[in-house]
RNA sequence: GGUCUAGUGGUGUAGUGGUUAACAUGCCUCCCUGUCACGGAGGAGAUCGUGGGUUCGAGUCCCAUCUAGACCGCCA
């Protein structure tokens, strides 16, 4: 089949040429015996012009069907500057019905009008859109130009399994039955974290894969079941080393996708980053960042505030400038309800108009707090302060949450802005209230910062580890640490997260037995791919940027996996469903 | 596991207890030689997600359930 063209190259210089494209009927606009056709493929579309000596020969062309079409290019006496081709079109003379096709469920034409559920389960319609399209363009350029840099600075890009040992620390794995094993099951990589790791043992020096990660975890707009990371590992590299390279990706990739020059990568603490923005990712293209107030309540007659602070409570405010007059009573009161699902039990606000102080907590709070807090604040004319008076996490992320639905509904975000954010110094150990123990906060493989290696067993709450996060207006980037490399130290952390050496020698027996032959000091990121290609995309949605992606209960809703198997694959495999009835 | 939102011709929506369920678009037939959101005339197409209930009467109210989406928990 002959094609010289695509339906997205064709200009004025192409004027006289006799071509043939191939593609779908994007519109028809039929006058009788003239016919225009905007045919269309990846690249774009091209107008065909049918005249009375062929326009019989396509009466029963409709919307999708697959033609080839052969004729002059010639310029337009009407131009169309909304259309990239607008200048020219196709007179054709020879046109060649390829396939037919029915009406779609959806209007491939229309940018705008499905459901998500008819879209994704006509995906490989939703997919002829040029967003979609683009979308997917705009991955695979960000992969090659990772897979260029990288390679060019001496990484080998080497594949990992995805049959695995199962490690329950961490996410929920997606288990895979062994047939040859009965009653044992491999797990689907989380990550390749031990792999790459071994690979650094093994003097691979420095490594990258485009990784393909699952996690069986609830979803969310940013989250699907199976994701993409570009995983990145080097050998003799500290925190520095590491910054760079991804740093210089960074750049490469958006100056290469978007033409955009990165600027500064600003580096924060994680405590700090708690403290002032009340997340640790927080979105820097706006200010509104938390203050505390506690300091001013501390002789507080408020005795809810009074209570809180003796409970070792924190109390934290924003300010929104100038925008008292754009929260009614009623505004406020469903930002209280918006700050009770961060476990918040209430929020406070106050608004200082025309030299004067109104608001929930006006009457209860003196006049010298008042002034405190136009001082600490800066208060000035139609400005609004909310606060969030709770245990520190709840007030901190409460606060944090809020401020981010206050710089969306505010339009303090400027779109154009990408403001990278390294955020350092996590605590090595979160406390899991479920299971009574302290977890990695991380994973069980990040080295604590040296001087806190002594804390590991004695003071857990209080040890930091050399992890750190790349945020990128509000969304984590990539996660990523430098690794303990030394035997010993890896067999305490393990303690540290109650792991007794019985339960470390089953699950990473091999990975330990390893670390006696040899390893370099290393570490490494994992970069969340799909989320980097929707900042890129300008879109909030994951979905957007993934072929063929999965429902919010993990479903495909094209092919309808997951689905029940056949009982003789069940026997196969020695396994037996449990009814939900318990029968 | 929890909270919330939505489900009405192929598609997207309107319909806030009362006639024959409305509109746009798509689809079908006819007309049209310069459209590009083409235009004009006519036509077909909906057991209002499902199952109960309240009511003289339910697309509309209530309960349950399914599906989709958003968020909290969860996501080392």
């Amino acid at each position: 089949m002959e094609r010289t063209h695509t339906c997205g190259e064709l200009t004025l210089r192409h004027v006289g040429e006799t071509v043939t494209l191939c593609g779908w009927v994007n519109k028809r606009r039929n006058f009788g015996a003239l016919v225009f056709i905007d045919l269309r493929d990846r690249e774009g579309l091209t107008q065909c012009v049918f005249d009375e000596k062929i326009s019989e020969q396509i009466v029963s062309v409709r919307n999708e069907y697959v033609l080839q079409v052969t004729g002059t290019v010639v310029e337009r006496q009407d131009k169309n500057p909304k259309m990239k081709t607008g200048d020219i079109e196709i007179s054709v003379s020879e046109v060649k019905i390829i396939n037919s096709a029915e009406t779609t469920p959806l209007i491939i034409a229309n940018q705008t009008d499905a459901l998500e559920d008819t879209r994704l389960k006509y995906r490989y319609l939703d997919l002829r859109r040029e967003c979609l399209q683009n979308n997917l363009k705009l991955r695979h350029q960000v992969t090659m130009c990772a897979r260029n840099y990288l390679s060019d600075l001496g990484f080998l890009e080497i594949e990992t399994p995805i049959l695995c040992k199962s490690t329950p620390e961490g996410a929920r794995d997606y288990l895979v039955p062994s047939r040859i094993s009965k009653g044992s099951f491999y797990a689907l990589p989380q990550s390749p974290q031990i792999y790459k790791q071994l690979l650094m043992i093994a003097g691979m020096d420095k490594y990258f894969q485009i990784a393909r990660c699952f996690r069986d975890e609830d979803l969310r707009s940013d989250r699907q079941p199976e994701f993409d990371q570009i995983d990145i590992e080097m050998s003799f590299a500290d925190e520095n080393d590491i910054f760079s390279v991804v740093e210089g990706l960074m750049r490469k990739i958006f100056k290469d996708t978007k033409g955009i020059e990165v600027d500064e990568f600003k580096r924060i603490p994680y405590d700090e980053c708690m403290s002032r923005f009340g997340s640790d990712k927080p979105d820097l293209r706006f200010g509104m960042e938390i203050v505390d107030l506690s300091e001013i309540f501390k002789d507080t007659d408020f005795t809810i505030f009074k209570n809180i602070l003796h409970d070792k409570g924190m109390i934290n405010g924003i300010v929104a400038r100038n925008a008292a007059d754009k929260f009614s009573r009623k505004d406020c009161d469903h930002l209280g309800e918006f700050v009770k699902v961060y476990g918040a039990k209430a929020l406070s606000f106050l608004k200082f108009t025309d030299h004067s102080w109104s608001g929930s907590i006006h009457k209860v709070l003196s006049e010298d707090e008042k002034a405190r807090l136009q001082e600490k604040l800066q208060i000035e004319d139609n400005d609004i302060i909310f606060i969030v008076a709770d245990k520190p996490k709840i007030s901190l992320t409460a606060l944090g949450a809020l401020r981010v639905k206050l710089g969306k509904e505010l339009q303090l975000i400027d779109e154009k802005k990408y403001c990278f954010l390294w955020v350092t110094d996590f605590p090595m150990f979160e406390y899991d209230e479920a299971e009574a123990r302290y977890v990695a906060a991380h994973h069980p493989f990040t080295a604590p910062k040296a001087e806190d290696v002594d804390k590991l067993i004695s003071d857990p709450a209080h040890c930091y580890s050399r992890a750190y996060d790349l945020v990128l207006n509000g969304y984590e980037l990539l996660s990523g640490s430098i690794r303990i490399h030394d035997q010993q130290l890896q067999e305490k952390v393990f303690e540290a997260i109650g792991l007794t050496p019985k339960q470390a020698e089953e699950k990473f027996g091999f990975f330990l037995e390893a670390f006696k032959y040899g390893a370099p000091p290393h570490g490494g990121v994992g970069i969340g791919l799909e989320r980097l290609i929707m900042i890129l995309a300008g879109t909030d949605n994951i979905r957007d940027v993934i072929a063929f992606p999965k429902t919010a209960s993990a479903s495909d809703l094209m092919s309808e996996a997951p689905s029940e198997v056949d009982e003789s694959q069940l026997e196969e495999l020695g396994l037996m469903i449990r009814k939900k009835d318990g029968k």
